[in-house]
DNA sequence: CATGAATGAGCATTCATTCAT
DNA sequence: GATGAATGAATGCTCATTCAT
């Protein structure tokens, strides 16, 4: 059964990267369910074996890929021991630009997707199924930071640096990402310069 | 024959104001035009008396609503004489988030459908069909204040402001925008700071 | 009043003309009333005023056209003393034929809308009220020319007539008219001696 | 799989039918999809998975009842060593006569969309995929007998004998089919001589 | 399990016709 | 009489969803 368990598996992950890849280029409702099975090599009915209907699939896609995105930042940092909690940030920073200049379509995907209250319910398995706050605030206490209005601070950051990205990666708009990376590491530390005590 | 200039003007807003509320609250691509004539009380066909298609109202709405707005912002200095530079852009600020917090579906419309393109195509009628960056750029030289980079703060500076205001205003999220108020001006100015020469 | 209805008439003429142009052009659903009013340089309501809907402006507009053609092929012989029937038919024929040639619209639209039942209903007022056919019978007689079943080789030679004049004027099928002139004089000779008794 | 595919081709073939009978009744632009598939039994919707769209099925239309016509008009002749070539077009000209006369909704459709350009395109796949000129073309010189200007011999004989099978069959205009046939077959020989060398 | 044929609600758009001005 | 704004029925077509095979 092993075998049959995996062939689903398989399945479904083939029509969640066709969804992906449609739902980035397309938009929702622009993706027909014909689209996604086409691309899968499918069935048009057998997406429904798979999915209860359209949105389930956008939901199971972007909680895999918030998932998959933290986890890597959190990995970016790397040996953290010499490094001030300022470093770290732009160690993340720096990780999650470059990740999104390879892969525009996940930051597209993520950017279009990503909620405020999902980011709180993402849980990363690999670290005792904390939430990226929740690490974040872990480093900060092994640093000996504090901030007030945690909360606040982060939700300006993400929202500052995904839509400098999208908008500098995907559109050159205002200007390239080179340009725009130097300012942005910058107006990142301002704004937790502006919210440490 | 006014009446009757008078009268297609009236049905014509009546669209627009529907279709406004409808874009707002379930995108462009849920609202049919069936819901925007119903909303208006008028028949299906009516609508195309007054708009090509469905993308033609919006980009009308767009650029009404933009340039209302900006012109708006652009009042709210009042007397400039004994402001720094930092006191006027305050001023607007608070201006916008008050305007925001009265009509949260402007608010809505605007974070949704204004892009980068649409900003700088805008011109104030008012002030002598000046770009709204053209109008702070006047504003800064008599000031004697100067800026590297303009445009990327400008951009980031406006995408920090309309996210900010559409979470906190729309959804209280991260927090209630009394909460936010003061750190987005805070925010500001220290990305204005960033920026300055 | 004469006034009034002369301008009445004008009205109907420019809405008549209209229509026949488009009909020919464009066929019958394929041509709105819009379309014809707008080329008439009146408003798509003026229609209703002078004919109950699309389908009777086009009866009167066949009406209108078969007298007139007819009336002219009967002009058309001349001083018919000198000749045979058979030379009176020719020249009709080719009457008809260049009459065609100048005007293909009124080619198409009588070959679109011509039946044989109106062409029974046709009524020259120049010539006593007769129908063409008692015109032809009368020609005929005075001709000492005696046929069977008359309306049979009449329906023969002016179906011949028409299809080949139409494909060949308007789309030079199967060949140009040049071509087919001389073989269309034949084969309407070979048809009447087929039915002269 | 055999029998999906039969039920398939039932349907398209119920569709087709449906199709035919309304587009000779109400022609083209008259008969909607909707009246399509109701007639045939089914949902709007399934029209559009057998074709593209109306014109499609009016093409497919055409093209199988054309090969049919004329591959039976072929087979009409049966043992030709002993005829004439009038004798053989006599006989063609009868069995289609029978056939329209059996099969009305035929005539209506064939002579409404069979154009000249058509006809040149038509292949009979029993016949060495050779159009019906060529075929009367082989046949021609079979008996030894020679035309000029064939192909407008072909047209006018084949206009004469639609349009008077059309009007005498389907409206006994000017007269029925019985009176009709002996003047048709007449006037076809008499078209033949004339283009004889 | 997988398929894809079938369904029918839903949409954008057109246009004949009415009617208030 | 003339206008053209308003109507809403009608049409071609799409697509999410179901279900028999």
């Amino acid at each position: 059964m092993g075998r049959v368990e995996e062939k689903k598996k398989l399945k479904k992950d083939a029509l969640m990267n066709s969804a992906f890849l449609l739902f980035t280029q397309k938009g929702l409702s622009e993706t027909t369910v014909l689209d996604i099975t086409k691309k899968a090599n499918m069935a048009k009915g057998t997406f429904y074996l798979y999915f209860k209907d359209k949105s389930e699939i956008r939901d199971e896609l972007i909680k895999s890929y918030s998932v998959a995105i933290f986890n890597e930042a959190r990995l970016e940092i790397g040996d953290e021991t010499k490094l001030t909690f300022q470093e770290c940030i732009h160690k993340i920073l720096d990780g999650l630009i470059n990740k999104f200049i390879e892969n525009p379509d996940l930051l597209r995907f993520i950017d279009k997707n990503l909620s405020w209250g999902l980011i709180q319910e993402i849980r990363i398995a690999d670290a005792d199924n904390k939430t990226p706050f929740e690490i974040l605030g872990d480093l900060a206490e092994r640093k000996g930071v504090k901030f007030r209005d945690e909360n606040l601070m982060y939700y300006m950051v993400i929202e500052m640096v995904s839509t400098m990205c999208h908008s500098s990666i995907l559109d050159k708009i205002p200007a390239d990402i080179c340009v725009v990376r130097p300012e942005l590491h910058q107006v990142v530390e301002r704004i937790i310069n502006q919210f440490t005590t």
